[in-house]
DNA sequence: GAAAAAATAGTACGATCGTTCGTGTTTTTC
DNA sequence: GAAAAACACGAACGATCGTACTATTTTTTC
């Protein structure tokens, strides 16, 4: 899952270690995360992994931000490539959609909102961070959407992204706790309603 | 908080246990709760805590209980007293929303949703069980605002209850990431326009 | 109030936690 | 290839984890 052949050896490492970490990480949780764990999981020693990170703490940050990564190269960055307007927001609703079944096992940024809502430290602070710059992009393609004239010009752009998000956390969730095919089939009939609602 | 004075001195501890353990899971989630630090809370010993249990995952269970029937007591049974249909439907939604502002720390039962949804095991089985009791009352509310003409024949009781269910955790989550007010306002925006949709 | 039962405390266990430190090995630099 | 730097290991730390066992205290029963 390394991107690119790591000019040194401890960076090498140290990607294939954040791999297993957001591996066990998205099953688990980020508190479920133990150095331990992880380090038979790269087959080191316990010292070994722990000295690539100052902290336990700095490693679940590195994960956290190794999740963003992820969902960014695998949702928006196809998405950008659409053309503006509702094309790209629609791109990037289907690619959330897919994640969530792609990761059957759990996405390991929606559990850390869990974890860290309302639990005060960097932690919470970097996933406060991660979801405000994932709604904003949300906010902004929707913008266009109404700018290109595909949704209504009175239509709050803010309003529409806290909808999706609520619609894919439902999906999230159903996903895991009943089944996969009616919740994806429910998510998009409410999608469907969403625009309709808004289409001019 | 004990609902009634406990004919045995065990069962009023038990109960005071369950609800101190109940405040601290509703922060740290059911994962964090630990004996040691919930016989502290109490002021007993570990192994006098313990006792009550037969194990830490018996104790999660009585407390996971607890947390349904809390939010039983707070939404449910209020909304049964309203008359059926959109009147019942839309309390139960407020109850809910009020629920929300209430537990500004968390609520147990949606922590509980992200810690075992992809967890097979006991608490795993509970929390969906739980769920499923939910989403049936809000389905089988909606279908009496159907049956009484106030929602259109062709709405499916399901969708609704999904979307809802999104609208509340989109609700829930921004209420501790982000601004509780303006969260609340979008939830009930979205509610709103979810009923217009469906209006005969 | 004595006897039986229930509840709580105390202690100890093996395991695991995150972390530190000193030593050895491997990689990089020159 | 030698010197310097980076990397990894192993052992040990104090703490905490859930749990078991045995006393001791408290409550209930008669």
């Amino acid at each position: 899952m390394a991107s690119q052949p790591a000019s040194s050896k401890g960076a090498a490492t140290r990607e294939l270690i954040i791999d297993r970490a957001y591996a066990i990480a998205s099953r688990q949780g980020l508190e479920g995360l133990s150095i331990g764990d992880l380090a038979q999981a790269v087959g080191m020693s316990k010292s070994g992994v722990f000295a690539h990170f100052g902290s336990r703490e700095d490693l679940q940050l590195a994960v956290l931000d190794e999740g963003g990564r992820r969902f960014g190269e695998f949702v928006l960055v196809p998405a950008l490539r659409k053309p503006r307007g509702l094309v790209r927001l629609r791109a990037i609703i289907d690619g959330w959609f897919d994640w969530v079944r792609e990761n059957q096992h759990g996405c390991l940024v929606m559990s850390a909102i869990s974890e860290y809502d309302s639990r005060p430290g960097p932690l919470h602070d970097a996933v406060v961070a991660r979801v405000q710059r994932w709604r904003s992009d949300t906010t902004r393609a929707t913008q266009m959407a109404i700018d290109s004239g595909e949704l209504r010009a009175d239509t709050d752009p803010q309003q529409i992204s806290f909808e999706i998000f609520g619609i894919a956390l439902a999906l999230h969730h159903d996903t895991r706790l009943f089944d996969p095919k009616l919740a994806r089939t429910q998510a998009e009939r409410a999608i469907e309603r969403l625009f309709a609602a808004h289409s001019p």
